[in-house]
RNA sequence: UGGGGUAUAGCCAAGCGGUAAGGCACCAGACUUUGACUCUGGCAUUCGUAGGUUCAAAUCCUGCUGCCCCAA
């Protein structure tokens, strides 16, 4: 019988994940990433993925199935890899997607390296995307369910890793996964969906970023496109490109963060007219779909979770960077984002966005 | 210390005798496995201040106070 590694996060998706595996035959081992301590987060966090009760809540669940379940210890890899990359993007003007870096090197990889020691073919998750066996290689899909969609987080998964990886709910609904949950009685049928940073609990990132760094960034001034100081900001840990509220100045007409100016610790703010770009550089590029293409590539790209896939054009400059020009212009493209490339339904691929046309205050 | 103007929420601002528009900011929800965006709701018993006229004043009159401008 195969063995599969199911990754309960203590939530309903993931629960229902370890049954529907068992349910198609495998012989299922349960376990929950351990990924800080909750003295990390500065406060005994409670609705996060990985706390001690959801924890426990997966363990429940685990119970109730009959597999054996455990813990793994994965805290120092989270902070150097994922609390780390989180601070040091901050710290040079960029917006990290840290949940993009656990994947990266922690489900799909350290993750990955303990299913094998156990004797487990596969890793399961409760992702909502699709895995698809063709004779041109593996395919990774978005899940059925457009809506509840996360094939945007997962295009750094290689041919390799999804050769051992199955998402059973990606071709399910939200509502049918609940059903399941309910069906069978787990705890976790009910819990409300997670959201926010698992390791900035109350949402305040800022603070973990200084607090792990132990550098508090100094405050600067808010200036305009022509460089007309409007205010004094916080910070520029505390803004991303495309932001708009807790800025605190009053202009007339809504004020949006058009840029960082890191090297004069400003803020450049402007209307949401001025957020509209249509290229961007990428690093850290992988190619889900296969081997790295050699004439540029027409596909649909995403510059955030909740983007709409748009026409692009992706060109490869190096082994893993590349260029990323859209047909039309978009609306705030951030560095530190993730940009993925879709062929439809299919990922491509992705890379980090590290550069973009970039607004720039005028000559003063 | 002559003349003129103006004082409405944190900011801008409508109102011109009939019982306080709107925008920005802010706050709260919704949405969301990132940060954002977005959406919905909330936000002046009161109009610098003290009196007066009127059935009724933010609106008219007078004093005072603050700010602005022009003359000295």
């Amino acid at each position: 019988m195969k063995k599969a590694l199911i990754a309960m996060s203590g939530g309903v998706d993931s629960s229902v994940a370890a049954y529907l595996t068992m349910q198609a035959g495998y012989e299922c081992i349960g376990c929950t990433m351990r990924l800080y301590d909750n003295e990390d987060a500065g406060l005994a966090a409670e609705k996060t993925c990985c706390s001690l009760d959801d924890t426990e809540d997966a363990r429940a669940v685990a119970n109730r199935l009959g597999i054996p379940f455990y813990v793994f210890n994965f805290t120092d890899l989270f902070r150097e890899k994922v609390i780390g990359n989180f601070v040091s993007c901050y710290l040079c003007g960029k917006t990290p997607n840290p949940c993009i870096e656990c994947n990266r090197y922690l489900k799909f990889e350290k993750l990955l390296e303990r299913a094998e020691a156990l004797g487990c073919d596969k890793v399961v998750t409760g992702h909502y995307a699709q895995i698809v066996e063709t004779d041109a290689g593996y395919q990774l899909r978005r899940g059925a369910d457009h809506s509840k969609d996360q094939s945007y987080v997962l295009y750094m998964l290689t041919q390799a890793q999804l050769s051992h990886i199955m998402l059973p709910l990606g071709g399910m609904t939200k509502t049918e996964v609940r059903a399941i949950a309910e069906a069978q009685g787990f705890v976790t049928a009910h819990k409300r969906d997670s959201q926010d940073i698992c390791f900035v609990p109350d949402g305040d990132y800022a603070r973990i970023v200084e607090q792990q760094s132990s550098i508090t960034p100094e405050g600067g001034d808010f200036v305009d496109l022509q460089g007309n100081v409007l205010g004094r900001h916080r910070g520029l840990i505390h803004y991303t490109v495309g932001q708009r509220r807790g800025l605190g100045i009053a202009v007339g007409k809504p004020a949006y963060v058009c840029g960082l100016d890191v090297p004069n610790n400003r803020v450049i703010i402007g209307e949401n007219k001025d957020l509209f770009e249509d290229t961007c550089t990428l690093e850290q590029v992988s190619w889900t779909a296969g081997d790295l293409p050699q004439a540029p590539v027409r596909c649909l790209a995403k510059i955030r979770y909740r983007h709409p896939a748009q026409p692009a054009t992706l060109t490869f400059t190096g082994a893993d960077t590349a260029i990323l020009q859209f047909d039309e212009p978009q609306r705030a493209i951030t560095a530190g984002q993730a940009a993925v490339c879709y062929d439809g339904d299919t990922v491509l691929g992705g890379g980090t966005i590290c550069g973009t046309g970039s607004v720039q205050v005028q000559a003063e």
